[in-house]
DNA sequence: TTTCTCCCCTAGAGCGCTCTAGTATCTTGA
DNA sequence: TCAAGATACTAGAGCGCTCTAGGGGAGAAA
């Protein structure tokens, strides 16, 4: 905002040199007050800062990443348009933030596939890799996880060499149907993820549960998007059962749309759980009761886990697996 | 993939230097060469490229940016978790790569604002912003400007020191209600977005057309969120007109949602256009009619206008507004 | 032959920063 | 009094690349 009388050529941002040479001190020095570390006085320090507040100084992200020796940049892949991604992806930044680290994006998109998204990041060279978008297929994984610490958040992953921090999916599940049966449902489906992430302990510990009240377990074939929701629903229709539990919240909410347009009344006639407590959940006129998973809490645990990683300090296990906990809201009642 | 026998430290990836001293060039000649510009000879362009894929090199993004002196990095905010962003994110990726630029996402979340979100693109010194998330307030933007070219993309701005390129909201809204008009509709209501972008011209677009049909205009307050439109919806219900348009897709998502649940039946009892025809209007079981705006070509245009002004290039208008159209799909039907 | 091009290539500076090694000054203790 | 240690600061190398200036050799023109 001011720049004022600086012999600053043309238009071009001030450099560390510009507010040494206008302090009057070494571009070392000024280096040293910018990133906080000690080494100097306090006088200069407000001196040196202040002079930087005058010419507008922000460091250049690109010169700091080149010449420091550990990067502090973040590299994060997610798929745009996943409400839960989003959640995660805002936690990220601020438990980044907390670490003093930088965060860079790389979306997935239906034409940048998850290893186009992972390239970009190794290119900025950042020192390590959370992985909220699709994963890349094994060999790649491995060989990924061989050039910088590598944690997979929100997702299982069979390989043994990134870290994992996700929820637990089966408990979320039993959590869901032991809400269910509380309530006195019997006849509860679950409209599954198909082959998407979590989908097999999901599905998994829908089936455990049931058997563990003695209920006969009902899969229907759904998927991770309103779409795979609203065929379930269909699919039901001839049959309906008198709870359902979804692969995820958008599922549900697809799921949910067609009911009600079909008559079928929510929760009255049939009850719906979700999975994830995304932003729609909390929809005022949704109401979706859900198996919430703490994405700032999980974001904030890959952060340090990265971190960890970095610092090379001891990690107890690969994988660290949260307690999920049920929000129930308006979709679930007893069976009519 | 390979990298073995060669002389590399470490686990350091292979530089430049790394590639000239295997393939007996200079440094300089292998820039040249993964470049693609010219300057090289055909069969050593391919020994050193042969070198180079050998080595598994790839550029180090941070260093090519610093070196440059144009940046070729285009720096781009958006709100996570918006449907229509998502899209223009997409189109701006594949845009952005064909005019060979590099693209940064910095995400507007609720605890990082728009003034978080330039501040990081601009520390990567990218050559220019394309803004798609919220706009930061007038003396910002127009400070902005004056570092560097700036695109507001998909909705409007009163600055004249920015480029804009957007549909032409007004005509969209006229799309609409002719349609609704040519279906019979007489009683046609407009959920509006309240401040958010664009409402203002979908608001005046909305009134303009009704009067030019000798109908009353009628404006229910709504909102950018599916909350909003279920809480239009709502409002509506002592009185439900024969039509509804929405602001955008999630508010008429919450509309519907509400309609269909107090026995609205939609398109028969009343018909919904909702606005962007982002990814949700095309689901199966929405099949929203709404106003689409081509996300791919207005990103494309976005990165074409960056990079004219980048390059200096004559711009005949600052603002380039494109003519929507609209897409008919089942939530409209002529009045029951 | 010489000179002028053109083409292929290299040397080396420099982008803005971090960080190691070192210098100068000030304390402190015996 | 001087050595020993802090403390405050600086010089300068180097991160991996781009880009300008220029070298050298081959072929064309004179």
């Amino acid at each position: 905002m001011s720049n004022r009388g600086s012999a600053l050529s043309a238009n071009r941002p001030p450099t560390l040199e510009d507010v040494a040479a206008r302090a009057g001190v070494s571009r070392a020095l000024v280096s040293i007050v910018v990133r906080g570390v000690s080494g100097a006085s306090e006088v200069t320090r407000q001196r040196v800062l202040e002079v930087a507040d005058e010419l507008g100084y922000r460091p250049d992200s690109r010169a700091r990443l080149l010449a420091g020796r550990r990067s502090r940049l973040l590299g994060v892949t997610l798929a745009l348009n996943h409400p839960f991604h989003a959640d995660l992806a805002e936690g990220l930044y601020t438990a980044a933030e907390q670490e003093g680290y930088e965060v860079v994006l790389s979306a997935v998109t239906r034409d940048r596939d998850s290893r186009r998204a992972i390239d970009t990041l190794l290119d900025y060279r950042c020192a390590a890799a959370v992985l909220v978008g699709p994963l890349v297929r094994e060999p790649w994984l491995s060989a990924l996880a061989e050039r910088l610490p590598v944690v997979v958040l929100g997702q299982h992953s069979r390989s043994r060499a990134v870290d994992v921090i996700r929820t637990a999916d089966e408990a979320g599940m039993r959590l869901g149907v032991e809400h269910l049966v509380a309530l006195g449902h019997r006849d509860i489906v679950h409209v599954d993820g198909g082959r998407g992430p979590g989908a097999a302990a999901r599905r998994r510990g829908y089936q455990t549960a049931m058997r563990r009240h003695e209920l006969a377990p009902r899969v229907v074939a759904g998927g991770p998007a309103e779409e795979d929701g609203a065929a379930a629903a269909r699919a039901l229709h001839a049959a309906p059962p008198t709870a359902v539990l979804t692969y995820n919240d958008r599922c549900a909410v697809g799921l949910l749309d067609v009911f009600v347009r079909t008559g079928i009344v929510v929760p009255e006639a049939v009850s719906v759980v979700g999975y994830d407590d995304s932003q729609v959940a909390r929809l005022p006129h949704l109401r979706l009761t859900t198996v919430s998973q703490d994405a700032s809490q999980l974001a904030a645990l890959a952060v340090r886990r990265a971190v960890a990683r970095l610092d090379h300090e001891p990690v107890a296990d690969r994988e660290l697996v949260l307690t999920p906990h049920l929000v129930v809201r308006g979709t679930t009642a007893p069976p009519g």
